[in-house]
DNA sequence: TTGCGAAATGACAACGTTGTCATTTCGTTA
DNA sequence: TAACGAAATGACAACGTTGTCATTTCGCAA
């Protein structure tokens, strides 16, 4: 009884007040039109008095369900917030509240661990958040009455799994080099770890080879703009490099910037492909073509899947949602 | 009974199928020393075979409390992610989760409307993200019996709040400025409806005052570079612009790459502060010195303040939390 | 007015826990 | 061995809602 002062006001409260019975005043709450407007009315008007407000605990302990879906982030980062507006968004209108946890700071939260959790708090089915591999991936199983969904490029043997077509965004960006009479395409990736980073290299080379060509050694970066600069340091002295997809777009400005500091132009000498479309917000005038992935609408259709998914838990779909290449002036055509 | 399949194992399953009690299963949980350390072993041991998991709607109706806190986003930025953050990581570490509601797309949510949803939530009390002005925000009066802190740089007439000092951040900027010899002040604003950039213009203009200096007409920017490069071509006219303050980092970058344009070096001519120390993500050696927000700070402090006052809800402080100049090269010493 | 079906309302149990208090079992000492 | 206090366990009520089913009230036709 920590947090009550006195007393909350119950449903049996406001039937005595209105005096009315205790069901009552519940009908007039689910289903008002069951309820004479006369009575109605007198109910409002008791609970406006007493301040009524529902108790959540025993309304969910009754109907079995919270309208609550879990969110558990294994990882923060800046992209995971238009994700998350698009889980709230459409949480939001479907009437559903979220719950959510976080990956302890130095703690290594596997899936079973991050499932333990949430399967103890107010919950009807929950949204994982996964950009790095975790050790159980391949073995977890999702707790049969809760139904689970990954956001996350890999595919899992028994969970449904949304993710940005990463791959298909690296080959896109290929494509549109190739099909501007480059012959070539270097890469620049992000951290190690990362499956985005991965993904990202993952398409590039597939792309490359199915086109015949063999993939250049890629340059390792860590996504901030000074990595980036490194490698286009290195890049620079390479005679064959007409392209370069860098795998965000921090990294393509820090490219570009060690082209121009070496004397070469962009477009004219290097063009240059970055991921995320953000540079324009930081560089006025910003050049760069980037590949934008929908972050809104990964997060609704995340949603969309766990809500589907209440009724039978144990379904498994695997939505992919294709990215955009905003295209700008950074890509030279050399077929002209 | 939407979500429940056929049945969900309870405390009594457990209980029969361990031998003992159903109190003695309660206490396992709660109170395992009090139980035979055979006992306990069968019961853990029940618990595993039906695969038990505690119901967390009979549990928070019988304590009266969630072991959750509400967070309100009238506004989901770029910046709140570490706030976000922060609050996540103060609550797993003391153990509680987060219950999450954002203010719907059009819609033009009041902190009563706020307060009413929230209260039908499984929350012990609650945190509202405010960055822009309510209707509401005066009038307001929070829940009796639930703890309300406000994040916002406004102060509250009964809630707690708390928020970055702005106002002390734009002012530590100007009398770094004035610091190193400068006469006067420029400053480039956000969007006109942010309270940040409110506060920030605030801090400025009372930094130039407190020095008997006239404050110039500030500039309208909208967060973005590219208002801060049409800032920055208006600066580049004035023989008397030593010094401009701009209310972000990708403003800060515009008004450079103007005034490079305009053939004038930052800092020899101009000298330039931002504020939340970003560029450096995205421009590789980035000179830029900028004012940076501990905003995981900003959220553990939140936080720490709804815990503290859920056994007084009425109680009522305000929170600062200072910001730091990150100093790099882009302000000259005109003292030399 | 009476009778009747439909609409409105009420009494009571149940959801799965924890608190209270009673009862049983244990270990120790006389 | 008996007696006793402490430790372990159990029976039962209660938290505040909603579902089920019974009861009352209403509106309308005969």
């Amino acid at each position: 009884m920590a947090t009550m002062d006195k007393k909350n006001v119950s449903m049996n409260d406001v039937a005595v007040a209105a005096g009315v019975s205790l069901k009552t005043v519940s009908r007039v709450i689910n289903e008002p039109d069951s309820v004479r407007e006369s009575t109605r009315d007198g109910v409002h008007a008791a609970m406006e008095t007493l301040g009524f407000r529902a108790n959540f605990a025993a309304r969910s302990l009754k109907l079995g369900r919270y309208g609550c879906i879990g969110v558990v982030l294994f990882h923060l980062s800046g992209g995971a917030v238009d994700m998350i507006d698009g889980i709230a968004d459409a949480a939001e209108e479907r009437g559903f509240a979220l719950t959510m946890i976080k990956k302890r700071a130095g703690e290594k939260m596997t899936l079973a661990e991050a499932a333990r959790r949430m399967s103890q708090l107010p919950v009807d089915g929950m949204i994982f958040n996964l950009r790095q591999m975790v050790d159980d991936f391949d073995t977890f199983e999702a707790p049969k009455d809760l139904k689970t969904v990954i956001i996350t490029p890999m595919e899992h043997p028994t969970c449904s799994t949304v993710s940005d077509d990463q791959e298909g965004g690296a080959r896109m960006a290929c494509e549109y080099f190739l099909n501007h009479g480059h012959k070539n395409v270097y890469f620049v990736s992000g951290k190690k770890e990362s499956l985005s980073s991965q993904c990202r290299m993952k398409g590039w080379r597939a792309a490359l080879e199915a086109h015949g060509i063999e993939p250049p050694e890629p340059l390792q970066g860590d996504w901030n703009a000074d990595s980036g600069y490194a490698a286009g340091l290195v890049l620079a002295d390479k005679p064959d490099c007409t392209a370069v997809l860098a795998a965000n777009d921090c990294m393509a400005n820090g490219v570009m910037m060690a082209l121009r500091d070496k004397g070469l132009s962009v477009p004219n000498d290097v063009s240059v492909i970055g991921f995320d479309d953000e540079l324009y917000k930081t560089i006025p005038n910003s050049i760069l073509t980037s590949v934008k992935f929908r972050h809104r609408e990964l997060g609704v259709r995340a949603f969309n899947e766990v809500v589907a998914g209440l009724e039978a838990p144990s379904s498994r779909s695997r939505t992919l949602v294709s990215g955009v290449l905003v295209e700008r002036s950074s890509v030279k055509d050399l077929r002209a």
